[in-house]
This record gives structure tokens, sequence and C-alpha cells, in this order.
DNA sequence: GACGACTTTTGATATGGATCAGTATGAATC
DNA sequence: GATTCATACTGATCCATATCAAAAGTCGTC
């Protein structure tokens, strides 16, 4: 089933069968798309929305020099701009980061659930205030937390979210993220990810390196990055 | 009208007669707070979302000292924590700045309106996604501005959003944030926030004090904020 | 197996904001 | 008129991170 990670591993995920059946047949088409692909620009309408399947997608905003401040990134099973349907259009761009798989859904046809599918409209709502969730943690990793923090704190959120969806296990997981990429994910340069990178794994805390993830230690990462991963509303946290 | 300022001066506000009066018909109640008042606790059950009615609320998340961060402020016109409505429970606390007046709506209400008035229903979503367009912006603000830039920002945000529900107008408006507070929300100390508002008062941009902000050249601010108000879908922007 | 384009790594120096340690002001209370 | 408490303000010092500049490793490709 194209749609099956959506909500995966979610403590408020009791999509009914006729629900998920639903969900799945308002995909419009699957594509493939490769890396550093822009898919949606800030202020652009929006007609359809797109499911994660494969790869990872980032949402940033540019500042005047063009330097990027990422917003959030998504994992397989995310409906990465659901938002775009109440909203019409985005304040961001959208980009993927490696290659990526995506299904796509027409507005036209999630319309069409709110009126017929209000539980099922509310888990879609639901899923949309994830991210803002996420956003919330993100406003206080960059606020309260140093470099090493921000880091740890990415990866764990990171880890975990993969973990959900079934692609982490024993602390290791595959992404396309590099050392600047993060880096825009953190509000810090590219060297000092690099900096940051190596204190973290001299500690035997965590190795990252041609998007290969190992975290060695996650009770000790997410010591340092204070992270709590109650915001994620996952299975195991109610 | 108590919910009259609700989604009052955003573009996607167009709610018929009959929705408007559904929305008044179910505030369960109005009550008046004092200052610094705790309302939700992170991790709480919650069974009813609050309508802001005066006065100012934040969301915010303490660090492992106890710092804050705020993630969120409200202003009238803003549904505090509807997003307490699909999630449950929320990943933050919920408080009052100043004293601060509140209409109250029970969740198995807006339950019975998700079932019965489906484009109502997709309008409280997109509020909740307003939020979520706020977080994004205070990403931005956090991870690419330093600290003149998030302070000018935040100014910026607030009057805008202010002046949409007629309660700012030439460059002017009140606040019961204090220094400290503004520290909070943008990620600095209490200490630095006064060297910047010198610095920001001496290039005649903006004073604050005791309360009364006034705007002396939105313009200039907004230039050093990196400022474009598309984020918050006003009216005017589309 | 050499070339170019990313990526990762390193070193030297500069700086924004934190931290520490206060003083000043004003409103509320007695 | 004195006392307290919150808020606003200031100066000195220090450190985390930026910035600038460049080297070294890695990968795809012709």
């Amino acid at each position: 089933m194209i749609s099956s990670k959506f909500l995966m591993g979610r403590g408020r995920s009791e999509l009914t069968d006729e629900e998920k059946q639903v969900l799945e047949d308002s995909i419009a088409g699957v594509r493939s798309l490769p890396g550093r692909n822009l898919m949606v620009r800030a202020g652009e309408r929006v007609e359809v929305s797109t499911l994660l399947l494969e790869g990872f997608i980032c949402r940033y905003m540019d500042d005047r020099q063009g330097q990027r401040q990422l917003v959030a990134v998504h994992v397989p099973g995310d409906f990465v701009d659901l938002h775009g349907f109440p909203m019409k259009r985005l304040d961001h761009d959208v980009a993927t980061i490696g290659p990526a798989k995506i299904a796509t859904i027409e507005h036209r046809t999630l319309q069409s659930i709110t009126e017929r599918f209000p539980h099922l409209t509310r888990m879609l709502w639901f899923s949309t205030l994830l991210d803002a969730a996420m956003h919330r943690e993100w406003i206080f990793r960059l606020g309260r937390l140093g470099a090493e923090g921000r880091i740890a704190h990415l990866f764990c959120e990171l880890y975990t979210r993969l973990e959900m969806v079934g692609l982490a296990q024993d602390g290791r997981f595959t992404m396309a993220m590099t050392q600047p990429d993060l880096a825009e994910a953190c509000g810090i340069t590219g060297v000092h990810v690099n900096r940051v990178l190596r204190v973290l794994r001299e500690r035997g805390l965590l190795t990252y390196k041609g998007g290969e993830a190992h975290i060695a230690d996650l009770k000790g990462l997410a010591a340092i990055a204070e992270f709590e991963p109650q915001y994620l509303y996952g299975t195991r946290d109610g």
C-alpha cells in the first residue's frame, strides 16, 4: 500500500480500514524526482499535495543574501505540503535533498474527503499539526541550544522519526544531507558543523559520514540535545 | 460579537454569516485572567480551546536550566490552543503575559462542528496553519538573523498582526512584554535586549518602554528584520 | 587514470552576544 | 517618607561561533 507509512508509529493514528482505502484511492500519481530538485516555490498557488514515499525533502526560506534556513525536513510517510490545501499558497520553498519518490493528491480530492470523512479530516489536520509541533521544537533548538546541542537534537529527531517508519534501527540510518545542509537546518556555518561533528565523534556519541549516520550513544546524544520525544506524538509516549 | 476578531484581516477569512454564528454560539464562557498566569501545562490532556479576546498570551518550552523559549505570542482574535483539539495534549506550556480576557470552546463542540460544517472546519484548520507559518518565520528569525534583526522582526510581526485586528495604528501599540520577555522570544539575554533596544532607538527606528511601542520607521525596521509579511496571509497580500 | 565537482577537513583571526556584577528608576506598600 | 520589588540600564571581560582561506579526500565520468 502506497500510503502505508502515513502516520505510522503515531499515537493518534487510529485510521479505519475504510479511511486507509480512501486515502490510498485518492492518490493521483507516483513520481520519482532527482536530488536538489525545487518542487514548489514560495508564493506559488498549489493545487496538489505531496506524500513522501522515499528519500528526503526539505522546506526552507532564504535570507536577503540568499542563505537558506531549513524550516522542516521530511522523511517517508510525511505529507510534505498538506498545509498547502487549506492555505492555497506556501510561504516557503520545497525541494528534494537526495533523490525521492512521491505520491501526489489533488486538492479537489482532499476537498471531497473533508466533506465526507470528518474523522479522516481530523487525522489529516493532526498530521499538519505534527509539523507545527516539530517547528516549535526547532524554535526551541535554535533559541536555547548551542551548536552541539542543535546538531545532536537534529540527529535525535531524525532517528526517532525514521525509526517510527521502519527506516532506522540499532542507531543507524542513511540520509542525503551534507554538512552544509545540516548547517542550514541548525543556523550555523558548514565549517562549524564539521568541527561539532568531530567533537561528537571523539566523544563516542555519533558518527556521520557520506550520508551514513551511526548514533553510538543515543542517551548521551539526547542529553546534550535536551531531546524529549513527546513532541513527536509517537505511539510509545502516548 | 465575541468572536468577531477571529481571522480578522486574513486573506482566507471568508466565513459566512451562518458560520460566524455557529462559532459564536459554540462559546461556552468568557473569563478574565491575571498576568503571568499558567493556563495549560505541557503534556496535560486538554478538553477546551481558548479564543483570546483581550491581552497577550504566550506559549513556551523550558530548557533544562528552566530558561524559557517562547514559541508563540498570541494577540486578540487568535485561537491560542486550537491545535489541542486534534492533538489532545500540548507539547508546551501556555500562559498569559499581562491580564487577559478569553473565551473557551469545548472540544466536543468543535467535534460537532467538524461533523456538520466542512468549510468552517477548513477555516479552523487554516487558523492553526497560520500559527505554523509564524513558527516557520520564527525559525528563520532565530536561525538567520542577529539580535537586532530578531527584535526588529518581532516588533514588525506584532505590529502587523495587531493592526489587522484594529489594535495598532500610526506605528503605535501597547503590550505587556518586558525586556526579559522579549529576550525569551528572541533567544538572547535580557541584558542584550536592552542594548539592542537602545541602538534601535538611537537610529530612530523604534522606541519601546513600559509596554508602549512606537515604530518610528517601519520601512527601516522591516529592512533590518528582513520582514516580509506574506507569511501572515493578510488581506492586503492575498 | 586523469579531470572536475563536490564534500570534508584544517588553521588563523575577528566578533557578537553571554556573563558577571552591579546602578538607576519608578510604582506599590506601609 | 522609607522600603520593597520589578523593571530598565551600564561597563568589563570572555567564549562560542563566524569568517576567510585553503588543503585534502571522494566520486563520477570520459
